[in-house]
DNA sequence: CTATATATTTAGATATAATTAAAATAAATC
DNA sequence: GATTTATTTTAATTATATCTAAATATATAG
């Protein structure tokens, strides 16, 4: 299979996809292309059998669709925990390398790799590494605009791109921070938040803060 | 860079292109595919820089190329020696994976990997991994058919093929075996070599022997 | 409940990569 | 010099990934 693809994969799956339909427009949006492209793509993926597609609504994994994102996501982070720990790569550098590395993966490579790893639990960004732990990551973590205001959250993990740690990383905001939502502005796009940990108010876009996954905590 | 040119200029490589001319003809028969292609693509690596083509006479690869040959050939036994010796994979299945893997790999994963496996001198199979040595390597050794008869060399490496290893095991050949050459039955296409290692006589393909690569010793 | 705005799809193309078969041509060999 | 062999040219094919412009469907706001 096709990088391109897998990477349409992934993508669908980080959009929630496993429960909900992705838009088309939300994947043209995270992928910098046009929306026609996206289209002629889903038809790709529906041919292929990782998603079931309804006209103008949107696109859901099929089982198998989230099986194989589930497994790229853990070669991802399979590789980052190798290059971090055993290679020595900083945080930020990872990323763009498991990208790659993981298209690049047979499954008995990452089969082997886990057990040589240690059969980790989590990457450096906090993400869940073992099948079952991924699912149940993500069964629990919700988007961040999705809490209750007033609702005290803890961040559990964000998509996984150089921008947003860069964003986040303004923002003082860390992975498992507690947090808790005071207000939206809607005009401005912006989302008042308390930091509890650190004790600091932060403002960042809503739109953004779609990337960030929390769970509530009490 | 695309896998599929990378390979190319791995074959060409390997097939003496640092030092001789390489015909399209050899390089269409170890892929496997018609001579136009092969045509076509020495067109798209003279555009990279990699080769300097004449018609009819075949390819030769520029400083550049053979740099990104010994690069290529570095990080897949980079990933041999990692797979072996540190995910338990026999010698039979690192090719394959590594074949892949190299493709993956950036100049600077390539580098971090090459000190946590401690500076390796040599492959699974025999082949030199810091570039000094591949060079070196490669400037001793020779295809087994150039041995003049009753010389006695030494078996260095041979072309890192899934077939090939399984025919040099039937035969009972292995690294560092010391050999000589008895005769040439052109007819037959047969090489008698006398095993002086483990002193046995094989009969094997002068074809398949040109993948083969020895030095002399006295 | 229509008009407008927004999102999506169709249609028609483009680009590039990798490949082929058949015919033409060059080089090597006998 | 004639024949065989290797190589190239020509003309396509297949597959992947992408686009713009126009048409159409859906959502939203009076």
């Amino acid at each position: 299979m096709s990088p391109t693809r897998e990477d349409y994969l992934k993508i669908i799956y980080e959009l929630g996809g496993r429960v909900t339909r992705v838009p088309n427009k939300e994947i043209a949006m995270k992928l910098n292309i046009s929306p026609p492209t996206v289209t002629e793509m889903m038809h790709t993926l529906v041919s292929i059998g990782w998603i079931e597609y309804v006209p103008y609504r949107g696109s859901m994994l099929t089982e198998v669709g989230v099986e194989e994102a589930k497994k790229l996501i853990h070669k991802h982070r399979l590789w980052e925990v190798f290059l971090v720990e055993h290679l020595g790569y900083s945080l930020e550098d990872v990323h763009d390398e498991a990208e790659v590395l993981e298209h690049a993966t047979s499954d008995t490579l990452a089969n082997k790799l886990y057990h040589f790893l240690g059969k980790p639990d989590y990457c450096p960004h906090g993400g869940a590494i073992s099948f079952n732990k991924i699912e149940e990551q993500d069964n629990e973590a919700i988007p961040l605009p999705e809490v209750g205001k007033g609702v005290r959250a803890q961040i559990l993990r964000h998509v996984n791109e150089e921008k947003l740690l860069v964003y986040f990383k303004n923002h003082n905001l860390s992975l498992l921070d507690i947090i808790i939502v005071k207000e939206f502005d809607k005009s401005l796009d912006l989302l008042h938040i308390y930091n509890e940990t650190n004790g600091e108010d932060v403002y960042i876009s809503e739109k953004t803060s779609h990337y960030i996954f929390v769970k509530q905590v009490d």
